[in-house]
DNA sequence: CCGTTTCGAGAGCAGTGCTCTCGTTTCCGT
DNA sequence: ACGGAAACGAGAGCACTGCTCTCGAAACGG
């Protein structure tokens, strides 16, 4: 696909988005997406304002590149930490992920707010970002799957109704065929959980309560493995 | 307290007051915390924005003022909803208090932004907001209170440990005598699903799987219901 | 009534994203 | 090898932002 080939120009565009890049990534994680500044990083870079635009046709752009960064650094590290977890312990492979996308957010606090937080006024995801925002949701269903036949629900999954019986029956043929649609919507439920816990305790809402929130997060990912049935 | 007779001068500083904070609400719910200027409130209110700043000294306490404002409609929609509900059917009235939350969410969703998205980069909560933001949560453990008596957990609560048994021990004396630390803590986790739940329907993260999500919210409701213990 | 405080407006500063123009450099087909 | 075309970097400039300072007018209160 790509040219092997490639011409002094070309080399030196690609290693100039880079750069960008990296000096964009470093302000974001030192102040925030809000503070990104296209002038700040030209003038760091060295360069006219204006000649970054010839790498990003505007800010939003080189936000929406550092989100697809960031979402793949993000499932790199939940798939990584699922591999390194003992495949023939589900729970602790569970363990393991969730735990993951916690440090990974603890790491890099703004990243997480700019795939987690406010969504950029004028950003609309474009395709690539979708798969590499599955990345996450996906490995907690693999790690559903490989325990597919030795699930325990103590608590009866209630029966799905309507479009949301259609909807789930439509992800379970696509993506876990081994284990049923009720599971399946219990896994995007902890899901939910998962981030919305993480979210509240970055975000600063369990100030008062359960912070640090250590303890309690390891308690809900118990509660949450319980919750899906994992042995 | 406050003076019953006010002067002129005090009358019309309440009443800009309200007014900028209204404007500014109106620019807020068009498009959103990051794009509400004070020089735009300031024009179309007819004043110079210097003149502005007489009344909130910077941008973020102008926020932060909409920030208070909208945790607390949020938290009286709330508690209405559960006062609204039937007194003696629990599960109805964690189904009225969850679903008078999302339906607020949607219906300011900047402003749901504000409160539950990346926090402003400034801003750091003052006591007031604290109290205000805890009003859901509480509204929670109210139903829970409620049917303290009747709960019934088909999962058994995980032993709660350390630090983490502390804290909710903590919790209870002050909050929830008449429910165990168990079942507070699993009340929290069910308040972090939920607005887990909610942002990833209004961030655009349920976009490919359960959205539209009516059906999945419900469903979540009923399974979380179910884990906190409502019969 | 008169001094003090409060207020609104205007000018101005430093910063932003973005556009346009204008020379220069690099590429590539002939 | 050359010449047209494309890509590039720099600078000036536009419209906008939050915020500060100053100055004259208005309202207050002893």
């Amino acid at each position: 696909m790509a040219p092997v080939i490639r011409t002094a120009r070309e080399r030196a565009r690609e290693e100039l988005t880079l750069e960008i890049k990296r000096e964009a990534r470093r302000q974001l994680a030192d102040e925030g997406a809000q503070r990104l500044s296209l002038r700040a990083v030209a003038r760091e870079l060295g360069m006219a304002s204006s000649a970054l635009y010839r790498y990003f046709p505007s800010r939003d752009d080189l936000l929406t590149a550092l989100i697809m960064d960031a979402y793949n650094a993000l499932g790199e590290r939940a798939e990584a930490a699922v591999a390194a977890a003992p495949a023939d312990d589900p729970r602790e492979r569970w363990r393991a992920l969730c735990g993951s996308v916690r440090d990974w957010a603890k790491e890099h606090p703004h990243e997480y707010a700019l795939l987690y937080g406010t969504p950029v006024p004028g950003y609309r995801a474009p395709e690539e970002t979708v798969t590499a925002a599955l990345r996450v949701i996906l490995a907690l269903l693999s790690v559903l799957r490989g325990a597919a036949h030795h699930l325990d629900l103590r608590t009866p999954v209630r029966p799905l109704r309507g479009a949301l019986a259609e909807q789930a029956a439509g992800l379970v043929a696509v993506l876990t065929p081994e284990v049923s649609a009720g599971v399946l919507t219990r896994a995007v439920v902890a899901w939910t959980q998962l981030f919305g816990m993480i979210s509240f305790e970055l975000f600063g809402h369990l100030v008062g309560s359960f912070d640090p929130a250590d303890e309690f997060f390891a308690h809900s990912v118990e509660e949450m493995a319980d919750f899906v049935g994992l042995p």
